[in-house]
DNA sequence: CTTCGCTTAATTGCATGCAAGAATGCTCTC
DNA sequence: GAGAGCATTCTTGCATGCAATTAAGCGAAG
């Protein structure tokens, strides 16, 4: 029957693919994530299963066990018998959570100037290349993507794995509102200043230094991010 | 009906308060996360639903859920189509989840110097001479809580909860291995001395001081459990 | 005796049904 | 007109059913 095959290839163009069994909750759980910090979601705003079932084409049950996951994350709070809500943080707990990432940078700069592969640091000299690009040519938003992905290498190059995925969590809960906050041109200049310092430092494997670096890296960007948050 | 009543009785007796409606995850979490952690549930082992269900008097939904937080924290390893197992960590992950928590502590002593309350400091000292009763008492089981419930307030003296999070978090993951390894005499000694100098250069406000003491500590605690944990 | 293949039982992943609780809107009173 | 109380609808939390997958048991061939 052609109508019937039309009719299920039409269905099935509209569930938009929800993953194999076995992976639907992780499908969903990467899905959501990816909204929340490009800010699809609204902070504070309630989920609804009823909206997201629909939207991802997939049922209550993975989708629920999604918001476990996102809230052990801390991307996502759940109120009993109110379902799930976008984790909206005060200024005072992304601060908070700034120095939690200054204190594991710290941690990894003098293990990565130790434990660093050539390989790593290149891989790291090449993005910083890019980065640079995206400034002259004012793309923020690849800016802010290289940016984070530099961060995170440098995390990665002390060779221990909790740390790197502790980084990359703690990293994703604040990413929205470091987006938020960074759009002061003079900043965003001064900034790759300091990235090749911390290139410089890190090639170097001046690990001191290059913890110090870290530290009055984010210490300014946060200054900047916060100034732009306070005005909302 | 006498009988039915009895029957009804035992019946409930028998189903161990699975707690109220809308908490009944958490509460299978907070169970399953205790057996790991004492053991109950050898390293490795699979879990079946059914055992579990059967056990703690939940049906498969929120058990189900409570492996997902349960995989989040690093307790638990979800294989897809053959369910979860108690995560084993090899000698290596057990060694750079120490890192980890050594570059927390590290982090959290400047902290907890500058910001901790003389009550907090107070509460951490009777700990200290509970904990030390227990090692003269030789009930190692005691002492084990109360070293790991004072390293905790160390690090919530930093005033900072997602750092506080994160440390329970990453000790819980492994707990287990390093009660296990902790069981030589001498070591057990010379580790109540250090956690004197600890509560002294906490209360001396020497955060430096602090962080160089807990760090020695935390590595020569880790020679000590590598080496009864090498042998198995 | 081992091993390969098949059949069957057990187990998981997901969908769905049902009931409890919350949100909404209505009416009635003041 | 505002607000309290109640009924209705909606949403969530949990239980259960069904299908896919894996594991277990078993017989036959090498």
């Amino acid at each position: 029957m052609q109508l019937s095959e039309a009719e299920t290839a039409a269905a099935e163009a509209e569930l938009p693919s929800s993953g194999p069994r076995g992976r639907r909750t992780m499908f969903v759980v990467e899905r959501i994530r990816d909204m929340i910090i490009a800010g699809d979601l609204p902070p504070g705003g309630r989920i609804s299963e009823r909206m997201l079932t629909e939207g991802l084409g997939v049922t209550r049950t993975p989708l629920r066990e999604a918001f476990k996951i996102l809230e052990a994350e801390g991307l996502v709070r759940i109120v009993p018998n109110r379902g799930a809500e976008v984790m909206t943080l005060s200024l005072a707990e992304i601060e908070a959570a700034i120095e939690v990432l200054i204190g594991l940078e710290s941690v990894a700069a003098e293990l990565a100037c130790a434990r660093g592969t050539a390989a790593e640091f290149a891989a790291i000299e090449a993005i910083h290349r890019r980065m640079v690009d995206c400034q002259r040519g004012g793309d923020l938003m690849g800016y802010f993507h290289l940016n984070q992905d530099i961060h995170q290498r440098i995390v990665d190059c002390a060779h221990n794995a909790p740390l790197s995925r502790i980084y990359r969590t703690e990293s994703a809960r604040i990413r929205r509102y470091r987006f938020a906050g960074n759009r002061s041109a003079a900043r965003w200049a001064r900034a790759v200043v300091e990235h090749e310092k911390i290139l410089d430092a890190l090639q170097q494997r001046e690990g001191a230094l290059l913890r110090e670096i870290l530290r009055t890296h984010h210490l300014k960007g946060w200054q900047a991010t916060r100034q732009v948050l306070e005005q909302e």
